[in-house]
RNA sequence: GGCGCCGUAGCCAAGUGGUAAGGCAGAGGUCUGCAAAACCUCCAUCACCGGUUCGACUCCGGUCGGCGCCUCCA
């Protein structure tokens, strides 16, 4: 069973087969770093974390990059409003979305070009663009791409095949009528007077501007991939869905234009919307939810990778409390048979077991491979659980088999919840004079020993009264068969 | 108007020509001082209407409903 990828460009799940295995380019188009990135953006990032840790997983070298697009409307407008430079501007973004991802357990990509870092580069590819005939000066002294003398343009998003309305969006720039067809996309965008005001213009040749949002990763991608694997083509691009048009269409046109070649990825890999309760999220609606919003709320990246992951990549998903309360208690559930598996140990044997972990090995690997079905690779993970608890119950002992597929497996989702494993309690534990505050580790070690000393007196009620003060502060305490009992933090 | 996605149990969500994974919630049970956890059992005929087929949730046509894109939004 070999690894099979939705792409795009053929609407159809192939056979992946990277340029130069186990080498593995992959570009991921980043956030635009004007603001807190919200979790619809972080839906696609943790798709494309998914992926770039399915294909580690499956033996690959990943050279993954990811682009921060820190010149453009939006963050020229942004430095203007805070009256700082442009880089003043991004460089808080630009931390906060290295903060959240963090927060989201989400890989670093092995490179983080910013389109200000390389803008030589893009000015030589717009000059080649011009070589070449197919980018001209606008009236504007801006510099565009000529959708006509690129015969390949819109197959990505089988423009060829569809209208297009101009303006239906209701966003077309004003300055449209410089260009020669109305499908023309922008390269080099004419200095203005603000641009100059927060640092966001440069000196070209074919005059003062900044570059156009497609160039950049065009620019960056080859420049990199070039470097690193001496290559002209990545292996796997990929971005939300709303980006196949224009965004990814003009970067084959202009990619393919400079380097000759017919392509510019071999595939091309779109991650689903985001909704919030069944509306795009959007200021307008006032739905914006960021990841710092659900850190705050005390929200684990277990459960909003959980969340996820139960809705395939490509599927659309809509986020709801509900939604979000039903994944909280699948991450605890898995956890803490995780944490149950690590203290039973690896010292046993058990066919049952070992049996267990090969079914939870071929599923999940199945799933995964078919286009990365996660959802039914979690359904493997959970089948294991259940399996797994109910031969621990029965006291058979697990070997190493079991422990080795689920940490290969959880390792690759990362929908365990960050809480520590649960804490075992003795009478021993048993302190006088606690505080009824409190709330760490020892604290709640402390008086779920008195707990027990309660409970050996068999005064029911005092027992019951510090269960109630322990969950009050967020522990769990459940009794165990030979008389003691374990203290677990409650999943956020 | 064009292009695309989606409509599966109370909620979330896989699947796909041969009689519907998984999770959450709920009900009953085992265990327990009581709980919790864990386990067991129960809980759908797949928006609607036609058609193709021995057989369709799955293929084709249509209808209704939701969502997205159509020049810089993941």
């Amino acid at each position: 069973m070999t690894l099979r990828l939705h792409n795009t460009m053929t609407r159809s799940a192939e056979p992946f087969a990277p340029l130069a295995p186990p080498h593995v380019s992959v570009y991921t188009c980043g956030p635009t770093v004007y603001n807190y990135a919200h979790i619809g953006n972080f839906r696609t990032f943790l798709f494309e974390d998914m992926l770039r840790r399915w294909l580690e997983a499956s033996g690959y070298r990943v050279f993954h990059v990811m682009n921060l697009t820190d010149v453009d409307d939006k963050t020229i407008n942004g430095a203007l409003k805070a009256e700082v430079s442009l880089a003043e501007h991004t460089a808080r973004f630009i931390a906060a979305f290295h903060e959240d991802r963090e927060y989201l357990r989400i890989l670093p990509a092995h490179v983080y070009p910013r389109a200000t870092e390389y803008v030589a580069p893009m000015i030589a590819m717009v000059e080649s663009l011009l070589e070449k005939g197919v980018a001209y000066k606008g009236d504007d002294g801006s510099v565009y791409f000529a959708i006509a003398k690129f015969p390949g343009y819109g197959k990505l998003s089988r423009l060829d095949t569809r209208e297009l309305q101009a303006g239906a969006g209701g966003r077309t720039s004003a300055d449209e009528y410089d260009k020669a067809d109305a499908r023309d996309f922008v390269l080099w965008k004419a200095a203005r007077a603000e641009d100059e005001q927060v640092g966001a213009a440069w000196d070209a040749p074919f005059g003062r501007g900044r570059p156009g949002w497609h160039l950049e990763c065009s620019a960056m991608a080859l420049d990199l991939i070039g470097k690193e694997l001496d290559a002209e083509v990545l292996d796997i691009h990929a971005g939300g869905i709303d980006l196949v048009f224009p965004h990814h269409e003009d970067e084959i046109a202009q990619s393919c234009a400079h380097t000759g070649r017919d392509e510019f990825a071999r595939v091309w890999m779109h991650g689903e919307f985001l909704t919030m309760s069944g509306t795009k999220m959007s200021k307008r609606f006032g739905n914006i939810l960021t990841a710092r919003d659900l850190r705050e709320e005390g929200v684990d990246a277990g459960t909003v990778r959980l969340l996820f992951a139960t809705t395939h990549y490509r599927a659309p998903l809509d986020f709801t409390d509900q939604a979000l309360d039903a994944a909280r208690e699948g991450s605890r559930r898995l956890g803490a048979f995780g944490a149950r598996l690590a203290a039973a140990g690896a010292g046993g044997s058990s066919p049952s077991l070992d049996a267990v972990a090969a079914e939870l090995d071929t599923a999940f690997t199945e799933a995964m491979n078919d286009d990365l079905n996660a959802p039914r690779a979690l359904a493997a993970l959970f089948d294991a659980v259940r399996e797994g608890n109910r031969l621990l119950d029965a006291g058979e002992s697990p070997g190493p088999s079991l422990q080795a597929v689920w940490s290969r497996t959880t390792d690759v989702l990362q929908v365990l919840p960050l809480a520590s494993g649960p804490r075992v309690v003795t009478m021993a534990d048993a302190r006088d004079g606690l505080e009824e505050s409190g709330g760490d580790s020892d604290w709640a070690v402390a008086w779920a020993g008195r707990r027990l000393a309660a409970k050996h007196a068999r005064d029911w009620p005092e027992a019951d009264r510090i269960r109630d003060l322990l969950t009050t502060a967020g522990w769990e305490v459940r009794d165990r068969k030979d008389g003691s009992a374990e203290v677990v933090r409650a999943a956020g």
